[in-house]
RNA sequence: GCUCCCAUCGUCUAGUGGCCUAGGACGCCGCCCUCUCAAGGCGGUAACACGGGUUCAAAUCCCGUUGGGAGUACCA
């Protein structure tokens, strides 16, 4: 085949691992999942491994809950992972909770090396330092100061002595760094913008940084793909590596991928847009189309080409590819992807998808009219959440049926809806062409009304709505008794005005 | 403030120096089809932020300006 495309996407060589590493403090985001899609379909076009990596280091912020939603969602997508809860793995456990120890170790060995140190400062006395710096002329520095670097060992004793509550900071070397985004090209970082970050809280117990860099080396992950947030933590992730003597050959390499802000272009937050996928779940969307319209967000499969399957992904993905803007998320697009991928799903498939969304609403669902029903409104759905809505009236119990758009029926209506009546009462065979027939013969040649006035009083007394499924494969599904029952009911709510 | 990143229709994007009088999709508008609403078909609206270079040739390369975004935590 010399119609592939020419070679220029990422180089992979040997075996390919990466991971989505969310904090369960709350339901999974778009943000997160396009991440994750973006990693597992790298690992899997390369047939590699994905991880699930849960981050809860912060005990105050994760919570079960977010860690169980975590998986759900992940699982309704069909983001799977090989290694991580649930499924097990060499580099057991994945909950960074339960990998206390091996954070412990490396701190000390951070520590007896010279690359951490305790630093005892609060942040009332590093406030007030660096407030009194910048009045005696000098320039702002990021973060902490550097101040406890170099404490004598007696200002270290007093300290001790005193029961000071401390942290562990990395000694950040001097100069800069250098390295290659697979998104981005080359990117440099000097060390001054760099502050000896804390690798610890004063409990010990170890932050975010630490944590990451130590798993990412454990786990032995060869690619790093994350949000756009997390570049500028890259070096010192990298100083980590460099202070725990990590083999150089072993080192990952790192995607930073665009951030996905709101509508406004402003980042995407509960206050600002739809964040979570539980959200879109729950209101009719597709995995396929959550993740065909997430793939879109900063990477496309081919010119002219934006419907696909994650097969068709996986097949074709390539980080060098990834676009370097931020995109913003388009509610209006993911629903035109939701209604293609209902168009394109097989009808009995719909049908399955529909009923939980029928029963939710009450209805008890028969099989022949769900299946009857579904090429009715196939066309006709953006979002699963209107399958009661459109389908309904062939499921209510007839006490129940309602003429929700009554307001239509008016005087003039009551000659069409007997007419309809009459004609339907002694039609030989019920099915939608005869149906149409009899009615037209009857309305449009009887009564002399326009095709658009003639059906509009029969379909909301059969349907109860303005807006429904095709009228006469609706009278035909629901049968001879109930449509007669429906427009004796509307004749007499025209009469009874 | 400082550092880093980014910059094509309203939005997502195609575009990797000549194929670009810039292509597609969503949205919006119009027409067709039509029993409603959709779907479908046809057509339209609409962009290379600005200024300098480099080059025979720039949306594509370089510099600057402007405008966005991110980072600057004992969150992740």
């Amino acid at each position: 085949m010399s119609g592939e495309p020419a070679n220029k996407g990422v180089p992979v060589s040997g075996e390919v691992r990466t991971r989505i590493a969310p904090a369960p403090s709350g339901d999974l985001h778009v943000g997160n999942v396009r991440t994750a899609l973006f990693s597992w379909a790298f690992a899997r076009r390369h047939q590699g491994h994905f991880l699930l990596r849960v981050e809860d280091t912060d005990a105050s912020r994760a919570t079960d809950e977010a860690f169980a939603a975590t998986q759900e969602i992940l699982h309704w997508v069909g983001l799977d992972w090989d290694e991580g809860p649930g499924v097990g793995g060499p580099y057991a456990p994945y909950r960074q909770s339960e990998r206390r120890a091996v954070y412990d170790g490396a701190l000390a060995r951070l520590e007896a090396s010279g690359h951490a140190y305790r630093a005892y400062s609060t942040a009332e006395e590093l406030a007030a330092r660096k407030a009194a710096a910048v009045a005696q002329g000098a320039k702002p520095t990021p973060g902490y100061d550097g101040y406890d670097r170099d404490l004598t060992d007696a200002q270290r004793a007093a300290y001790a002595a005193a029961g000071r509550p401390y942290v562990l900071r990395f000694r950040m070397p001097a100069g800069s760094t250098t390295f290659t985004d697979l998104v981005r090209g080359e990117i440099t970082i000097d060390h001054r913008q760099i502050p000896d970050f804390a690798l610890t809280r004063s409990d010990g117990s170890p932050l975010y940084v630490l944590a990451a860099a130590v798993d990412d080396m454990a786990m032995r992950l060869t690619h790093i793909v994350r949000g756009e947030d997390l570049l500028a933590a890259t070096p010192r992730q990298l100083a980590l590596y460099e202070a725990l003597d990590y083999p150089r050959e072993r080192w990952p390499q790192f995607a930073h991928l665009p951030l996905i802000v709101a509508d406004d272009g402003k980042p995407l937050s509960k206050r600002n847009g739809e964040v979570s996928l539980r959200w879109y779940r729950d209101h009719g969307f597709l995995p396929a189309a959550m993740l065909n319209y997430l793939a879109l967000l900063g990477w496309s499969l081919a010119p002219d080409r934006e419907l696909f399957s994650v097969e068709e992904m996986v097949a074709a993905f390539d980080l060098a590819r990834v676009s370097r803007n931020p995109a913003r998320f388009d509610l209006k697009k993911l629903e035109a992807i939701n209604g293609e991928k209902i168009r394109a799903m097989a009808e009995e498939e719909l049908g399955e998808q529909l009923r939980p969304w029928l029963q939710a609403a009450g209805y008890a669902v028969d099989p022949a009219v769900l299946r009857a029903g579904v090429p009715l409104v196939q066309s006709r759905m953006v979002r699963l959440t209107e399958a009661p809505t459109l389908l309904g009236f062939l499921l209510v119990p007839e006490n129940e049926f309602r003429l929700v758009d009554a307001d239509l029926l008016t005087a003039d209506s009551e000659a069409p809806l007997q007419a309809s009546r009459d004609a339907l009462a002694g039609l030989p065979a019920w099915a939608s062409d005869p149906i149409e027939q009899a009615l037209r013969v009857a309305l449009v040649e009887g009564l002399g009304l326009k095709p658009r006035r003639a059906f509009g009083p029969v379909r909301v007394a059969v349907t109860g709505r303005r807006i429904s499924p095709p009228l006469f494969e609706s009278i035909e599904l629901l049968g001879r008794d109930r449509t007669l029952g429906r427009l004796d009911g509307a004749l007499a709510e025209v009469r009874g005005r």
